[in-house]
DNA sequence: CGGTATCCCAGATGATACTG
DNA sequence: CAGTATCATCTGGGATACCG
């Protein structure tokens, strides 16, 4: 295929494009956390063990410049945001569950191994 | 899902455990150019466009590492090296081109829209 | 409750040149 | 043909602390 060319840079493959918007340690996890319905910051948070508060913001910021989440502020008391996924990003969706359930196998793969002993 | 444990590093989802395999910008695109069967180093070389020798190398070394992929020497003349994909990577091929057609499907409602100025 | 602001580092990537 | 070696760069991710 030729070079893709997009917001001046250039993706040399589907993939490579693909994993600018949902590559990262935290960005398939967070979708995935939204596909069942918006969830609110914190529920978010608690969806997804380990995440920073920093990674968290910094990853939901990247996706929502990429029209990938949306954003609604309620203001209520107290105040509630919400997240949800957009098209787009639930068109993601299976290409995520696919790599979940690859990571899955692998696991069992790992876990049946004896662990090999470096020299 | 509770933490996994693998080679002294800790992994939080299948997700993670996965692109610790096959992630990075260009392991996907070597497992996807081996599906087809194996290649010699010079032609897996031309099956991916823009890959410097050295990002060629490290990744197969990685995937090496992994059993991901096998390294096979044919001492002729002029010498010869094979890759080939292990069992383990095979099955990866759906995910990769899970991701490739998604990739491929923002590649087309990038291109459609109007490029958004920014401020 | 839902975030920002700093500072920092390791590791991933790249350019260039050289080799058995 | 199939790589290594070296050096430089850049950014993702983490620790920690603070804020409207």
């Amino acid at each position: 295929m030729q070079d893709f060319i997009h917001d001046k840079r250039v993706y040399y493959s589907p993939i490579e494009f693909a994993m600018s918007y949902i590559g990262g340690t935290w960005k398939m996890p967070v979708i995935r956390a939204l596909a069942n319905g918006p969830l609110r910051y914190g529920d978010l948070k608690n969806a997804i063990p380990h995440v920073t508060d920093k990674m968290l913001n910094t990853q939901l910021r990247d996706l929502e410049k990429k029209g990938m989440v949306t954003r609604t502020i309620f203001r209520e008391k107290p105040p509630r945001v919400e997240y949800a996924l957009t098209d787009r990003a639930m068109q993601s969706i299976p290409a995520i569950e696919a790599l979940e359930n690859y990571g899955r196998k692998l696991m069992e793969l790992e876990a049946g191994e004896i662990t090999e002993r470096r020299s």
